[in-house]
DNA sequence: TTACCTGCAAAGAGTTTGCAGGTAG
DNA sequence: CTACCTGCAAACTCTTTGCAGGTAA
């Protein structure tokens, strides 16, 4: 299976139309070995300079979107000022370089287990995310 | 000290004059035992109820900027929707209640201590922070 | 009196939406 | 052919800023 059937597959499976803008988008975030962490801005912007031309904002917002809710794609929390993707769907953690607000992944290895002593009545616990911020040692 | 000069020497040691609004500002966030999680929005329809008369934005933002750089609030980012401001301003992690978005500290002591075994070259930490989402049990 | 503050309204940034023409099935 | 998609621009939300009149020291 090419991956350009992998990624109409992907397409699908979120409920979206294979066509050209999403397939460019597909291979920006799915064809390649290493994480990828992005804002919709990144993504405009390389999209436009790989491609030579402007995929409008509508159609990334919508694509990025029905990707994270079909859980393609992951959403991390780390400011207001923009919303991080992840293509890291995997249970992990995440550093975060705050001279440069870049995210790096930590491997769950690299963490030990995480317990939590408290309990919340009616309620239970969906998912536990750890922030390391870290900066210059200079 | 009475509750006033110890509002007073706060807004002071931020850089700001104690003002009829600012000091109802205090009174709101510093008067009570409890850790209370605010937004922006939180504050200023709170302040209304309670005051009858509208604080402008201007104010609050600018007064709640100036705790936080002096430690006296602390930020944390859950979503990208609003800024969540925190009076408990020790090291602490948090419950998010994904069905009503309401934050719930986690004391010291009701996580175990986080170890990272990552190492960064150049970077040093500078805070670790758990975010443990809960949801209904239903 | 002077520097700072307030309230208002306008400007900004990122995101979402409505619409008219275009394309996949 | 029909339903969905694209690109554009306008609308929205939260936050920040500029300004003119007001207030603390």
């Amino acid at each position: 299976m090419d991956n350009n059937t992998v990624f109409i597959e992907k397409l699908r499976s979120s409920g979206l139309r294979p066509t050209k803008q999403r397939l460019e988008i597909c291979k920006l975030l799915f064809d390649r070995k290493k994480t990828f962490h992005f804002t919709i801005n990144d993504l405009s912007k390389i999209l436009r300079d790989k491609t030579n031309k402007k995929i409008s904002l509508a159609t990334i917002y919508n694509t990025v979107h029905s990707f994270k809710s079909k859980g393609y794609l992951k959403e991390i929390s780390i400011n207001r000022d923009k919303s991080y993707f992840d293509t890291n769907t995997s249970n992990h953690h995440h550093f975060l370089d705050i001279n440069n607000n870049q995210l790096i992944d930590l491997k769950n290895e690299d963490v030990d287990k995480i317990r939590i002593k408290k309990n919340i009545p009616g309620k239970k616990i969906t998912s536990i995310e750890v922030l390391v911020k870290i900066e210059n040692n200079n």
